[in-house]
DNA sequence: CTGTTAGCGCCTTCAA
DNA sequence: TTGAAGGCGCTAACAG
C-alpha cells in the first residue's frame, strides 16, 4: 500500500490535479457541490494524504519548528518541552528537537541541519553568550527565540527566569537561621560559561551578604567538592552549600549522604530544583523551582508570533518570569 | 540573505546543476580535481546548503525518524530520548517527536502527521495494547519499534523492561523483612490500559505472595489513596504499599509525608523510580530502577537496521532488558 | 568528464 | 467552475 498521490485521487475523482489541490487548500469558492462531495468521498476512500514534502517545497512553510536544547535528559528540559508542545498543539506544526550536548560546536551542526531541514522558526537554549554565534540564523531570515539563556548583545527575543531575585531571596533565609553560618560555598557547573549561572551566583552573594562566599567547579565527579567541603569542616567552618541548579542538587546531596553529614547541623543547603523531590529529602531542603513549563508556553507563543505570516512583529524583549521560592528546614 | 539553490551555486561555478549535484552525493569518481575544487570553493563563498526537502522529494528519503511518546515531562521518557539520540547521532538523521498525551485519538493524528512529514521510521511508545491500531503506519511501510509497552498480537520489534522480574524479585524482600506486613497495596494509574503496568501488578503479587494483594488507582488526585491507607490502618493493618511507576511514587511519598507516616514502621514502601532520588528520601526507599536510555538506545539500533537500505532485516522480536533492583531500608 | 532532460508531488497563474 | 502548464530545488539516467 505505497503512499497515493494528488495525481491518483485526481485521476479516481475524475478531476484535474489543481481542482484536488483546490479541495486541499479549501478554495472551495468558486467550486461546484457535487465536485467537492466526489473528491471528498475519494479522498476518504483512498485515505490520501498529501505530502508535506512536496507541499512546503511549493510554499515555502514546512510546518516544522526547531527547538535545540542542551540536554535532553534533563528535567528542566523536559518540563521546557512540555510547555512548547503545549502551546503549539494548537497549531498544525511539528517539533524538530536536537540536542547539543552541550557543546557549541555539535549545537552549529545541528543548526545547520534545522535550516536545511526548512524548520520555519526556531527555539533556542543557547550554549554560547555571544549573539554573534547565532547570526547565521538570523541572516537565513529564520525566527528566533531564546530561552533559559541570554546572549550579548541583545537581539532576540528571549524568555528567562528571574534568577538573580530568585536566588537572593532563598539565600537571604540564612539571616533569619538559627545556624550561624561562617561561609557560603557555591557549587556549580563552569560559571561563566552560561548567564543563568553567573546570575544565580551573584544573586547568592547579594542574598547572603556580608557572609564570604567561595565557589567550587563540579566536573564528572564531585571529588573537588567533597574535598573543599571537608577543607572547610576541617577549619571549624560552618558552610552553607548553595547548588546551582537541579543536577548539582542532587550530587551535593548524594555526596553529603555518602559523608553522613547532617542537615542543617553540620551543613546547611539550599539550591535549584528540578525534580520538586527536595521536599521529600532529609529535613526538606529549601529552594527555588522555577516553571520551565511556562518558559517553554511563553516561547512557543512568541514563536508562533513571529511565524504567522499575518501578525504584526512585536519587537523583540526580554521576558523574565519569577520562580518559587520554598523555604523548608535545610538552612 | 535568502537560501541560495544548487542552480545559482552551479553558475556560479561555472558548472551544470548535475555536476554540482554529483559533487553533493560525493559521486568524485569522474570528476575532474580542478571543477571539484573550484566548485568546494563557490560552496564556502556562498555558504550554500541543499534543501532537505527537495533532495527528499526526490530520492524518498526525509532523513526523519518520528518518535511518539506518552508525556514527554516524564522522567523516563526523557532519559528514554536521551538514550535514541545518543544512538541516532552517529547517523545524519533527525528527530521529530510528538506526545500523545495518553490519548489514542490524538496519538493517530500526530502519527498522521508524521506519516505526512514522510518520516523513515517511528519509535513508538503505544497507547493502545492493540497490535491493529498501528496496522496503518505498516500498510505505509514504515518501519516501526514499539518501546516499553507491548502490543498484541505480536507483531514488531519491541524494546522493554523485564517488568515482572524485577518487580517480583523487589518485592520478594518482604519475606527478609523484620515487619510483619498483613498486606500488600498497590497503586497504580488505569492498570490494565497498559500491559507494563499489568505485568508490575502480577510480579509483585508473585513476589509477595501468599500475602494478600489490594489495588488501587490513581487519578487526578490522590484522595482514593489516601482514604483507602487509613482504611488499613484503622483496621490496624500493616500494609506494604507498591508504587506502580515513579510519578505515582512521588504521589504516595507525598502523602506519607502529609500524613506524617513513618516507614517502615506504619507502612512499608517499594516503587519504581525514574528519577534515582528514591535513595535520599526516608529511610531510603527500595526501588526497581530502569534503564531507559539503554532501552532509547537498543531502539534506535533497531530502527536503524529496519530503515538502512542494505542491511539485511532480521526478524521482529522481544527484547526484554533487566532492571536494577535496589534494596533500601524502607520496607 | 560534463551537460541535457525529465521528473519527485504539489501549488498557482493563466486560459478556457 | 475547471484544466493545462510551469516550476519549487534537487537527483538520476542518458547522452555526448
Amino acid at each position: 500500500m505505497r503512499k497515493v498521490t494528488i495525481q491518483e485521487v485526481a485521476e479516481a475523482a475524475g478531476v484535474s490535479k489543481s481542482t484536488m489541490s483546490r479541495y486541499l487548500n479549501q478554495n472551495y469558492s468558486h467550486m461546484s457541490v457535487s465536485t467537492r462531495q466526489r473528491i471528498e468521498k475519494t479522498v476518504k476512500a483512498l485515505a490520501y494524504r498529501p505530502s508535506r514534502r512536496a507541499q512546503s517545497l511549493k510554499t515555502k512553510r514546512s510546518r516544522l519548528i526547531g527547538i535545540m536544547i542542551a540536554d535532553i535528559s534533563n528535567v528542566y528540559v523536559s518540563l521546557l518541552l512540555k510547555g512548547i508542545t503545549n502551546y503549539l498543539k494548537q497549531y498544525d506544526y511539528q517539533t524538530l528537537i536536537m540536542e547539543s550536548g552541550n557543546s557549541v560546536e555539535q549545537e552549529r551542526q545541528q543548526l545547520d541541519q534545522m535550516l536545511d531541514q526548512s524548520v520555519e522558526g526556531i527555539i533556542l537554549q543557547p550554549n554560547s553568550r555571544l549573539s554573534a554565534t547565532y547570526q547565521f540564523i538570523a541572516d537565513a531570515e529564520v525566527p528566533l527565540v531564546l530561552v533559559d539563556r541570554e546572549t550579548a548583545p541583545f537581539r532576540w527575543d528571549t524568555i528567562e527566569t528571574d534568577n538573580y531575585q530568585a536566588t537572593s531571596r532563598l539565600s537571604a533565609q540564612v539571616h533569619q537561621s538559627a545556624e550561624a553560618y561562617t561561609v557560603g560555598l557555591v557549587v556549580s557547573e563552569d560559571v561563566h560559561a552560561i548567564s543563568t549561572r553567573e546570575q544565580r551566583l551573584a544573586g547568592f552573594i547579594n542574598g547572603v551578604a556580608p557572609l564570604p562566599v567561595q565557589t567550587v567547579e563540579l566536573d564528572a565527579s564531585n571529588a573537588a567538592f567533597t574535598q573543599k567541603l571537608q577543607t572547610l569542616l576541617a577549619a571549624n567552618e560552618h558552610p552553607l552549600v548553595f547548588a546551582n541548579n537541579g543536577k548539582v542538587l542532587a550530587v551535593v546531596l548524594k555526596t553529603l549522604q555518602a559523608l553522613s553529614l547532617s542537615v542543617p547541623r553540620d551543613v546547611g543547603v539550599a539550591g535549584y530544583d528540578d525534580w520538586n523531590w527536595a521536599g521529600l529529602v532529609g529535613p526538606g531542603i529549601s529552594t527555588v523551582e522555577q516553571h520551565p513549563d511556562k518558559i517553554g508556553y511563553l516561547a512557543g507563543e512568541m514563536l508562533m508570533k513571529l511565524v504567522q505570516p499575518h501578525e504584526k512583529k512585536p519587537k523583540p524583549a526580554i521576558h523574565t518570569l519569577p520562580a518559587s521560592v520554598k523555604f523548608r528546614q535545610s538552612i
